[in-house]
DNA sequence: CTCAAATACTTGATGTTGTCAAATACCTAC
DNA sequence: GTAGGTATTTGACAACATCAAGTATTTGAG
């Protein structure tokens, strides 16, 4: 019986890790999550949206890559919950920026913890592989935005 | 203005160029998968079903980490479309096995195919880039079995 | 200036995913 | 053979996603 596979490559090899580790962590925290009451669309919307920096709904719906529609909903449901203000932009009146609440940026700082804690898999390896791991990772996410 | 900041540690610099390719990633497959006319969900049900081996839908829905009510959707959409079958289990009726098709099995092919190409961030780093990133992440995903 | 086209957001319709609780069918053990 | 456990389904409900249509506002061409 011929074994017709052509061995993968180194990439698509990584590939294959990344997103097994990738789903793993995203299980995690979408259980972290939930304990804060926030859905993963929720959290990586508060995620964006810079204290200091009113963003057009329209701006998020960019960063989200989801329809503007769909963050009409999402902003609703975290201005109900008082994390987030529409706020009319006085250049353009039919821009609406949305502006962190005091609340809403404690909360962020707990989802920006939380998401950005390193999978106890990443935690468990070396010091050099970690090292590694962060200057190899840096060096693809340059490509990610120059590449598009 | 004393700068509190304590300088993230490896893993968490690690953690988010992670996430930033995993969420590129999952736009560009999503969109892929899109064509194909699978939501992500069906894609990846169908990426876990073995040809060779049917799978009851209890251990799919342990696979998906998800409820096992939720299996039944996928599965009734990805039914009518005539990509799987559910086999009564001889020994237990209760359990059903999810069969693929022929047209599944094809389907699966391209899926698979698809969900496997190495993202451009990571087919443009360098051979030995590649070579030290698919082994720091396969050390990661050993951990990741170990400890759960 | 005025009116048509473009833009930012909302609304409504529809579909998929996700959870939970309750129902059904079946198996196992006492 | 009956009680209790297990596999799947169903139904209720909420979030997310996309599309098409509607409203308000701005812009720009005539």
């Amino acid at each position: 019986m011929a074994q017709a596979k052509p061995k993968p490559s180194p990439a698509h090899e990584a590939q294959k890790f990344f997103f097994e580790l990738g789903m793993a962590q995203r299980m995690k925290v979408g259980g972290e999550l939930a304990r804060l009451g926030l859905s993963f669309a929720q959290a990586h919307a508060l995620r964006l949206l810079d204290p200091e920096e009113p963003l057009p709904m329209s701006a998020l719906a960019e960063r989200l890559f989801c329809d503007a529609s769909n963050v009409t909903g999402i902003a609703d449901r975290l201005e109900a919950r008082g994390f987030v203000r529409r706020q009319s932009s006085e250049g353009d009146r039919r821009v609406k920026a949305l502006t962190i609440t005091p609340a809403g940026t404690k909360l962020r700082k707990q989802v920006m913890e939380l998401m950005s804690q390193p999978p106890d898999a990443i935690a468990a390896l070396s010091e050099a592989d970690q090292r590694a791991l962060r200057d190899i990772l840096a060096r693809a996410v340059t490509h990610l935005h120059a590449a598009g």
